[in-house]
DNA sequence: AATGAATGAGAGTTCATTCAT
DNA sequence: AATGAATGAACTCTCATTCAT
């Protein structure tokens, strides 16, 4: 039941009514967010990411004191995109196949549809090992899509939808290195990334049903 | 100075008399490895290079044009690197699961002895989307570890090691994108990324030996 | 927030009912003159100076046009800081000689209790040979000084206080020099400046009170 | 015996053979110098350093290291100059008062020819007030110039040119402010600064030979 | 083969000033 | 009377690169 159809519509996160100079700050982050995907951390400059909000580099410090600051800005936004993709419009009593391979599909589609996401992701996974910030921003993000997994592999397995012996921890750590995974390879060979048949044996090794191997 | 984390020996292996000056262009291509390992693509400084390899850095234009000839030089370096190590004492005959584990366990004791290669290729993998030579380079290698790696799957699944439905490509892209992504994870989570745990759990979902779910 | 190093009372000797917002134009002068103090020209930040006097930027702009503007009212508010300490609570009827020592004492006292005036002053100084309006209003300040002095000297010559060839006009100007000279040496080392045997060696020099050397 | 031998024989600073760059330093210290002399520490610009002494910017740092580096170098250059000019052209055996008069003969003739030199010492006694390393430096180069003055003195107690009771650390200490206070004020009116009169007074109260006054 | 000296082209950051509200 | 937001212009400092030696 491949099938894992999430409407996109309600993803708009900002409310309408913000504080007044929180807009702006909003389009710089998004501007620098494009700007870190289109050419990394490497070729990130300040005036560049000011000129495309509209604004001059002054501006841009009137907001964030300094570049610093401004990045970590971009980390919280990206984070957050992550965050709220993932739980949001959650079609509720989903049995934990249908869910997990839902989730799954989302992060597919995102690969597919706004790879920027995950280019961003790496620059800053490249910086968490030097920056303990952004380390902790992102060990906790992973530490609650952690949660979320297990979550639904335990009710798995209880609902037998699962293998009776599937190791959760271990599996969640599977699923979290598969996804980092793919997106690195999304980058090199999307095609191969992409392939559903991945997704067919990831089902396979979950549940276990298939022809076992005789000796 | 930290050293170069790589012990020297390993890393001449074919030609033993090299040509004048090609010593000190692979003492500059090191230093500059371990300076990407430690601060980035983004604060890696020709001066500091040069001055780590012991020379000026006119020194080092001399050698390579350009700061992009040197990454390339950094480039090739690591591939070899990661090649080297994939394929050197290779104990012949084993059984299709042990040279797979082999590989797998080489892999994680790399990720755990000699974290800095996977600090550097995740660096070049971003680099990647928008460095076609590196792409190219970064394709090839990853197309040579595939064609080793389905290839064992396929004698596994012949020899009825491996599950009779195995499907030998989507498994090998899940195989290095899982390692791709525990390189990814170790760099937040060393401690989840390395659990032992996870390495039965792919042993199960290869060979399909386990308690299958009922229905 | 240090408080302005002199106390408030003294300061509006002339007008009490000042107009509205003549007391905001006086606590950002004071706030510019304890900046300059402390930091010097080179370290006069108008956003300082606001934020010390409890206003913004904008506000301060609002009372003085320019930046110039503003040192402008700090360069009257030190003259006017001096002047008004010389003559303020002038004893009536003092001998010459004893006046005198009067106010090169109130000096040295100011030296050592207050002295930021001496340093902003310095600055001032420093300022006035590239300023001209800055430096016409010190020669003003200074000329009636030099009134000042050179009566006490010339009354003291006529009452045979000081000696009779003293030559009024050089002498004003070495009580001047010498005085202007202490307040740089103190910011050096102001134990030697401030010793009192100093000003005994000037008693002695304008009384001819001593034993002269014989040949 | 007036025994305030100093060989200044090695007060040559820049020897024929200077090391290559210095050239270069000396000429950008110059450059500041000069430009510190016409607009102050407020208005020094490495750029305008730079360009004075034919270089760009680029070639200002390569040599000093950051700009406060730039006015170390400026700050040393002034003391030499100073102690130099000093004690240069001593012609020998003099009695101590000739000897005082011609050094402070020397500083009057600076100030009349030379006055950036007290610009910018005035600039860097300012300075001096916040950075404790140009107040270490300018205060060893006062006590050099006190002990010079003292011996002068005293000698001139000695054989009785000076007055028997004239006490020589606080005329140093007079004699040392006076020069200061003169420079500052030359700074504001030169005329008066410099008026020969005040060399005769302060002989007067040197010698003590007069007309004392009578009561 | 190697370097000291020099530089053009920027980088991030600062600051006095303006202006609509 | 007071301010938040915005900016132009400039500042110090950096860096890959060049070149005569």
């Amino acid at each position: 039941m491949p099938a894992s159809a999430v409407p996109k519509a309600d993803l708009t996160p900002s409310i309408s009514h913000t504080p007044h100079g929180e807009e702006k700050r909003e389009e710089l982050v998004r501007a620098a967010f494009d700007l870190i995907a289109e050419r990394g951390f490497e070729g990130l400059r300040t005036r560049d990411v000011a000129s495309r909000a509209g604004v001059t580099v002054a501006t841009l410090h009137y907001y964030f004191h300094t570049k610093e600051h401004l990045i970590r800005g971009v980390m919280a936004f990206t984070v957050e995109k992550f965050r709220t993709r993932l739980v949001d419009p959650r079609p509720a009593d989903l049995d934990p196949l249908a869910e997990l391979l839902r989730i799954l599909g989302v992060r597919g589609q995102q690969r597919r549809q706004a790879p920027e996401i995950f280019r961003v992701l790496l620059e800053l996974t490249t910086r968490a090992s030097r920056d303990p910030a952004i380390k902790a921003i992102m060990r906790e993000s992973d530490s609650q899509w952690r949660q979320n997994i297990s979550e639904i592999l335990r009710a798995g397995v209880e609902k037998r939808v699962f293998r009776a012996d599937l190791d959760v921890a271990a599996a969640t750590t599977i699923l979290g290195a598969l996804s980092r995974g793919r997106s690195m390879l999304s980058m090199l060979r999307p095609d191969i990334s992409e392939d559903e048949h991945v997704d067919t044996e990831v089902e396979r090794w979950l549940t276990g049903r298939h022809k076992a191997a005789r000796r």
